[in-house]
DNA sequence: GTTTGACTTCGAGTAGACTCGAACTCATAC
DNA sequence: GTATGAGTTCGAGTCTACTCGAAGTCAAAC
């Protein structure tokens, strides 16, 4: 029986399935994130569901795209109160959405800049022309003045 | 005269032309972001030129990027030291490229999984069956479970 | 000649999300 | 029966990059 495949799950095991530090999902519980109080076997130790990977999975993704955690734990208690939040998540989720949509186009504006560097760079370096490379136009305009 | 065109402009004018505040400014002064130690006039004021301005906006795109301090401030050693260290230039810019390139795709993978759960809670809210909407699956595939 | 506003230095504080460590409890393997 | 390993709680520490505030200087406007 792999940990995959169990239909309950100890801590270390939901940690190698998600990749979240057993600290960190410590933390993730006195933080509100999951939906319902997390089970405890007759010893106390923490007992996770597959269902429970799933949604910490969800988190992941969340929080590595930038959710804040308040976010997070306001999502988990509307999916807690059940029928009648939906219109809340999605609000929640649109808004998300847009500010990783936002990220993703300014990495990419950030990374026109480094590459247009990086292409002059191998250029001059590959014509040995070095000693033409020096520091940054006013306007950050590679064909002049780079660094 | 506007600051843009000044030849030389006041930690005043650099933030309202970078975006950066005047405590970031010095901030960075501090950090040894700059190429050359920055001037200043005979009252013990910051002096700045057009060409700081330029490469302050760049390393505004590499930090917002996510390139450390430590990174940038190597960067700005190896362009004051000039001819020859080109190579570790190109390099240092090399490999931020791959991780942006890094950061990009991550996002866009969350932004997968955010996308699927928008569609499907604007699915479910228009058809008005919102009780079908639950909690997340196993594997995080909204086809068969959401939150 | 004083008020204003922009500047200076310095040190301390903030934010968010972990991350760690100590001291303890259990269950199982040997 | 004891050693090992995985779990528990709790509080404290870390990290990075700012961000703020206090106290002072200085030039120009009025």
């Amino acid at each position: 029986m792999t940990a995959a495949s169990k239909t309950t799950l100890s801590i270390g095991e939901v940690s190698a399935l998600t990749g979240l530090t057993t600290h960190t999902l410590r933390f993730y519980e006195q933080e509100g994130l999951f939906v319902e109080a997390v089970r405890r076997n007759a010893a106390g130790r923490r007992v996770f569901t597959q269902q429970e990977v799933g949604w910490l999975r969800v988190c992941a993704k969340l929080r590595s795209s930038g959710m804040p955690l308040p976010d997070i734990r306001r999502y988990a208690e509307l999916v807690r109160k059940g029928a009648g939040t939906e219109a809340d998540r999605f609000e929640i989720l649109r808004r998300h959405e847009a500010r990783v949509q936002r990220q993703v186009a300014d990495l990419q504006e950030a990374l026109d800049v480094i590459q247009a560097k990086v292409a002059l760079y191998a250029d001059h370096l590959a014509a040995g022309s070095a000693d033409t490379l020096w520091r940054d136009g006013p306007d950050c305009t590679p064909a002049r003045d780079v660094s």
